[in-house]
DNA sequence: AGCACGCCGACT
DNA sequence: GTCGGCGTGCTC
């Protein structure tokens, strides 16, 4: 960095009314620092939300953003200036300024911190906004002249196809010859282009944005239900509303995200869609792009980091017209946005779990309500948190009954497995159906729920299963959990323990174990039972890169045989030849320690039933487990998620759970047990001096207790949880004692964080 | 979080 | 005699 000009006026001491440029840096203290304008001043304009460049700490440089002007502190005796404005025009404009000003003070982060997430990492080191423009690919004078000439070959139909493009002015888009499933998709193009390029036959020319013309395809006819939503959601047009799209598995959510797309870009406004971490699958972008005909913008955590910077950019010059992105694309910036959508808005990936513990799903609401657009929250099994905002009317609820096309639910059939023989967790029913369903020549899923549940105790032959005496009501169990090798149950309410019995409690019987059995063991054992059928697992150890479960599910084909998988099967591709989906390791949902993992549990069931019977054929739906008769199970059985629904919020209401009381995780990790417990000790009694005393509405602080894994890496881990009635009173006291917690002597020894409205407890 | 300054053990 | 352990103090 050239240093600053030695100057008359700079050298002198700035004066008490000298104006601050007040940055926002990316360290973990709660507060802005204060510096002078950068010497050279020559930048004309307001400096907030441009990125500039600071000397920070005894060396170092840092980008941090600034966020105001105004009178410097009086307490800052040396103030620095700044070294560098990295923009000219701001990066955060007014609105996605304030919304990321609301978030920090919502998650009770730094601004800093807050700032720098929501960049791709390029911008957030200091690189300029890269260059968006769009490419094609356009035959020259000589190309035209030699393609007859030219050797059969890739470069040669390449020629043709350019030779044919729509307007030969123009040539063929990249994205257009990029994605697989598209339209004029071309292996190998880049390779082809480049040999051509090579000998004078083609060029790269930048597309003017006006050339581009959308050539939408059009979809299937609307159902009454579908228009109905549609309708509802084109009225709100221009104005924040809003909306929680409920519609059972294949009643066509896309199709109604899809006209209210469209009807955005008609209007000359962007939208925004939000997916799931595996939603966003080539074929959904394909879908999205064939049908609206524009180009879609794709962002999700397999981009490049120059390639999530062009996006950014591209959204930010107005230029990215539809972005379908996950978690993070809710930090883009939106000049001319026009709707927001969240599908599948329950799902747990919207919740970031380190760093910046947001929630996508709530900032969208907020971004949408700043940005003055209709947002659009998506599920076939909504959260309830949504479910009751949609019931408070505080959402539209608009729903879809019907199914689109023929397809019937599946029939679901439970299986209790109570003393009958297991090999790898399958019971002797389950295997003679898979037996069953492959002789038909239909295809098996096998579904292992395995969602980091802490192993709870089970008796085989009963099903009793440890509760902890003290923490358990008639209504709501609550479970112990296997610690200490499997020696020792803990209560992660209240922390006690005590020795695993030799014995079943209830029976008698000697067949007492954890709960687990992993997706290998059961890959092996149907590997063994069926020797001549294919056997496919698929889980996160098996499918590393992101195509390679549409790679490994294209090679299974639609020919019999067995999936064996986890969450990541639960939706997204079709699996056309599926008949039979059998579900295990149902039984830690039904007693988890989480007052979250019935509503898990019941999503999960209704995605991966949702997977049966799709296409014509008859899907059938087994449920294995020790508990035939417990309420989750006939309840969703007999009145499907809507019944769940209805029962599971009173319930959390009694209770006093979310999303009718309002928590905060506070969690530390230290070497020693000691040192972690010492510091949530001292935060427990700042909360509680800060705790709202003569209000009547509850406020609980619990802990500190063991984390559900209380050992990682030689740390310990414990936490600390606040539960409140009113958000107001949570974040009072928040905002109270975290300036203590931050200062204190403790807080140096461990790791701590916070996270608001935390979804895993256990 | 980084990064420096600052006082007490085993090494060329 | 030094290199280096991580304790605590600060960052406009």
């Amino acid at each position: 960095m050239p240093q600053p000009p030695a100057d008359a006026r700079a050298d002198a001491p700035p004066g008490p009314d000298a104006l601050a440029w007040r940055v926002a840096l990316p360290v973990p203290l709660p507060r802005l620092f204060d510096y002078l304008p950068p010497a050279d001043g020559a930048v004309p304009g307001d400096p907030v939300g441009c990125r500039v460049l600071v000397p920070f700490g005894r060396s170092g440089e840092k980008v941090g953003v600034v966020v105001a002007t105004g009178p410097l502190e009086a307490a800052v005796a040396e103030p620095k200036r700044v070294l560098a404005r990295i923009d000219d025009a701001p990066l955060f404009r007014d609105e996605l300024l304030a919304s990321l000003r609301w978030l920090a003070r919502y998650t009770h982060a730094p601004l800093g911190e807050v700032l720098a997430t929501a960049l791709p990492g390029p911008l957030r080191h200091g690189e300029t906004l890269p260059d968006t423009r769009t490419w094609a690919w356009r035959l020259t004078e000589a190309g035209a002249t030699a393609l007859p000439g030219l050797r059969q070959g890739k470069p040669a139909r390449l020629a043709a196809r350019l030779l044919d493009a729509p307007d030969p002015g123009i040539g063929v888009g990249e994205d257009r010859l990029e994605d697989a499933g598209a339209p004029g998709h071309l292996d190998g193009w880049r390779a082809a282009a480049r040999s051509l390029a090579q000998r004078g036959y083609a060029e790269r020319v930048a597309i003017a944005p006006s050339l581009r013309v959308p050539e939408p395809t059009p979809g299937p006819v609307l159902n009454d239900g579908q228009q109905a939503a549609v309708d509802a959601i084109l009225a709100s047009a221009g104005r924040f509303h809003p909306f929680l799209l409920d519609g059972v598995t294949g009643s066509g959510k896309t199709e109604v995200y899809l006209h209210a797309i469209a009807d955005c870009l008609a209007r000359g406004r962007q939208a925004l869609v939000l997916v799931p971490e595996i939603g966003l699958t080539p074929q959904t972008l394909a879908r999205f792009r064939s049908r609206l005909g524009v180009s879609v913008h794709a962002l999700h955590s397999g981009l490049a980091d120059g390639e999530r910077a062009r996006v950014w950019a591209a959204a930010a010059r107005g230029e990215a017209r539809v972005v379908v992105g996950t978690r993070s694309a809710i930090f883009l910036p939106l000049p001319d946005a026009g709707l927001i959508v969240v599908d599948e808005e329950h799902d747990g990936s919207f919740k970031q779990l380190d760093g910046i513990r947001y929630h996508a799903r709530d900032f969208a609401l907020v971004r949408g309500k700043a940005l003055d657009v209709p947002v659009v929250l998506g599920s076939a099994t909504p959260s309830l948190e949504s479910l009751r905002n949609a019931r408070a009317d505080r959402y539209a609820h608009l729903r879809l009954r019907e199914r689109a096309g023929n397809a019937r639910p599946p029939r679901v059939r439970v299986v209790d497995v109570r003393k009958r023989p297991l090999e790898a967790g399958l019971s002797p029913e389950m295997l003679a159906a898979i037996d069953q369903a492959l002789e038909a020549g239909g295809q098996v899923l096998v579904f292992k729920n395995r969602r980091g549940y802490a192993p709870v105790l089970l008796c085989h032959d009963c099903g009793w299963s440890a509760q902890c005496p003290r923490c358990s009501t008639p209504l709501h169990g609550t479970p112990m959990t296997v610690h200490g090798g499997g020696r020792r149950l803990q209560c992660h309410h209240c922390g006690a323990r005590q020795r695993v019995p030799d014995a079943c409690p209830d029976c008698g019987g000697l067949a007492l174990q954890p709960q687990g059995a992993g997706t290998e063991r059961i890959e092996d054992a149907l590997k063994a039972r069926f020797p001549d059928t294919p056997v496919l697992r698929i889980d996160r150890g098996s499918t590393q890169r992101r195509d390679a479960m549409e790679r490994l599910l294209a090679e299974f084909g639609d020919a019999p045989g067995i999936l064996v998988g986890t969450q990541m099967l639960a939706k997204g591709h079709d699996i056309a030849g599926l008949t039979l989906v059998a579900v295990v390791g149902i039984d830690e949902g039904l007693f988890s320690a989480d007052f979250r993992a019935p509503e898990k549990l019941a999503q999960l069931l209704i995605q991966v039933a949702g997977r049966a019977g799709r296409a014509e054929r008859p899907g059938e739906v087994l449920l294995q487990t020790h508990h035939p008769g417990h309420p989750l199970l006939e309840t969703l059985l007999g009145g499907g998620y809507a019944a769940f629904a209805d029962a599971e919020l009173p319930q959390r209401e009694a209770a006093a759970f979310p999303p009718f009381s309002h928590m905060a995780m506070l969690r530390a990790e230290a070497r020693q047990v000691e040192v972690a417990e010492a510091f949530l000790r001292m935060a427990r009694s700042a909360f509680e001096a800060c705790m709202p005393t003569a209000r009547d509405a509850p406020f609980e602080v619990q802990g500190p207790i063991p984390a559900p894994m209380p050992r990682r890496a030689g740390y310990q881990r414990v936490q600390l949880l606040l539960s409140a009635a009113s958000r107001r009173d949570l974040h009072a006291v928040l905002d109270g004692a975290l300036p203590a917690i931050h200062a204190a002597p403790e807080a140096r020894k461990v790791r701590w964080s916070l996270d608001v409205d935390p979804i895993d407890l256990y």
